[in-house]
DNA sequence: GCTATTGCTGATATCGTTGTCAAAGAACAT
DNA sequence: ATGTTCTTTGACAACGATATCAGCAATAGC
């Protein structure tokens, strides 16, 4: 199709029949270049089919257009999501996404991805939860001078760059959403203790019950950490309880799963007997019989998100970009109804 | 921590007292180097915490130690699985693994991938189902001499890389033991069209039925695309027929776990009134209840083998990995019962 | 009129590797 | 002893971009 060898900043600089430098400054869009040679590089650049060389411009320039995600996550959902949010931006930009999966308990991990970064000149980071929340790996990254934004830190007081969901103001409005319909038997689930959405919504939901002076039954509260088997187990211990709740709230809806299938082993009937609750509107969610009433988060927008404001501090041409809190959204579904006697 | 400029293979070549290249010799491992210089160079590395600079490599040797996935899959965890198998292959050898999201119907694929990896340098291509079957997409790469390994694609005569999956046979394993159960009415619903794997789970399904005589009901044959809802209307249409099948198999999980919402929102119990098998084991298919009989694809392995394949012939030094055909296993759980009555 | 400032441009060094080629010495054959 | 091959090594160019700095007009300031 066309020449095997690829066409360089010296093919354009002769046929514009100025120097290389000159076609650098248009590339990277340098202020001082008058109109006339502008227009007059572009079009050798145009009718060349120039591309910049990338590993020459990152060599020079030490930048590399990649952008690598940091995550340690078994929500597959949730990981696909946010690759999608990323990789918009990145086809937009121009910004390609490597993928670093790391493991959140390994004692090294700051060093080795500050090695890894300097290894392939990555230009930032996207970190995801729990990562999100290990303060040691983000000083490490700050002693690095390493650009990066996270996704749902529990602390923003920080002056970093974030995205965050409100998930204590969510979790508040559903369990509001559960006693208006007259439920007061109410279990909880929680998620991992290594994520700090995981103690916002046990808080928005414990400070909710308190506010409406109804008790909370310990043996109806547990942890999990966010899979469908710890939200199985923990349904399980629930329904053993002497006396059983109306409603059961999981942290995320795959522990919602869990426990369904844990109620309908039980005979139990969802809703009449038993409501159940999740978080997220994971697919799952609404592929269950009876479906979850959950709460969803814009998990692609934020990461969306997150990457713009990366490449905004990373790349003096993209625009900055702000930190930003999303409002998550309540769905209600069939898992959830007025109690009845 | 350590200094701010990075360590060059100049210093290491001052350090060991030899010349540059030799250090290039030995971080190449290139013969011709006597042990001696040898150890006193890898000495010299160690002791400076030399790490060769990818970009300075990439752009001499036209090698970027990258390696791309393309997909355009819905499936998630599919995906996850995929990229989990290829990432441990990456991560033994040193590779990074960009991810390259495409359109099937996209008319410019081809041109615009092969753009992608000359932009980038991209050294090699992992292609997964749909992409695996489009041939001129794949004619573009041969055309362009990109190395690239495939995974699942129907047409192993040709003498590419590939792995694969027994999918017919594993169909005609499965339908046999659901014959061996005193079924005799099974409905069946087709897979995404573009998919190889689409008409060879259903010629395993067909063949194993004329086998034993069975005729198939046309009007219990739905096609389907592999998503959740496409299942749960072919579900709905199914169970709307005047005679129902006493068994549906599904090309998936996800489309399984559509038809038992279907039925379960008709009331038809499960698996009394109606077994139900879907394919993959996927996570959906443990977490619903009755969980689902299906049939396991070793995904993660296959990718972690297509990694070694397309890193045999991209690295000269990494060895050789044939293509290969991996085995399915039947998972037999409780939507799968002997007919009763 | 003369110097200072500004706008535009190019020659050349540079980034950190690998590739080319030639040289020096050891080993072997004649 | 001499010529030939093989092993080991290094000097220097090259990859394809950006960075530095200097030069030359054109304008501004006094």
């Amino acid at each position: 199709m066309s020449k095997q060898m690829s066409v360089t900043i010296k093919d354009v600089s002769k046929d514009a029949n100025v120097s290389i430098k000159t076609v650098s400054r248009v590339i990277n869009n340098e202020v001082n270049v008058s109109e006339d040679t502008k227009d007059r590089v572009l079009q050798s650049i145009l009718k060349l089919g120039f591309k910049p060389n990338k590993n020459a411009q990152s060599l020079r320039s030490k930048r590399s257009y990649m952008i690598a995600l940091l995550y340690d996550n078994p929500n597959k959902h949730y990981l696909a999501d946010i690759q999608s949010g990323i990789l918009q931006v990145c086809k937009e930009t121009g910004y390609n996404l490597v993928l670093q999966e790391c493991n959140y308990q390994n004692k090294n991990l700051g060093t080795e991805i500050i090695e890894f970064i300097r290894d392939f000149q990555i230009d930032g980071l996207i970190v995801t939860p729990p990562l999100s929340d290990m303060d040691d790996l983000l000083a490490s990254l700050d002693n690095a001078k390493v650009h990066y934004s996270i996704i749902a830190p529990s602390d923003k007081r920080t002056s970093s760059s974030y995205v965050s969901s409100n998930d204590y103001d969510a979790t508040y409005a559903m369990t509001n959403e559960i006693i208006s319909k007259g439920h007061a038997n109410i279990g909880f689930i929680k998620g991992h203790h290594k994520h700090s959405a995981s103690s916002l919504r046990y808080k928005g939901f414990s400070d909710a019950v308190t506010q409406k002076n109804i008790p909370i039954n310990s043996e109806w509260v547990k942890e999990g950490d966010f899979s469908f088997d710890s939200g199985f187990s923990a349904g399980l211990e629930i329904l053993d309880s002497p006396i059983c709740p109306s409603v059961i709230f999981a942290s995320n809806d795959y522990m919602a799963a869990g426990v369904m299938k844990a109620a309908q082993m039980k005979g139990i009937k969802i809703p009449s007997e038993l409501c159940i609750i999740g978080f997220d509107d994971s697919p799952i969610a609404e592929q269950l019989w009876p479906s979850l009433s959950t709460i969803r988060q814009p998990v692609e927008e934020m990461a969306c998100h997150a990457a713009k404001i990366l490449l905004g501090t990373v790349d003096g041409l993209s625009e900055k970009t702000e930190s930003k809190e999303f409002k998550s959204e309540l769905i209600l579904r069939e898992s959830l109804i007025n109690l009845s006697g």
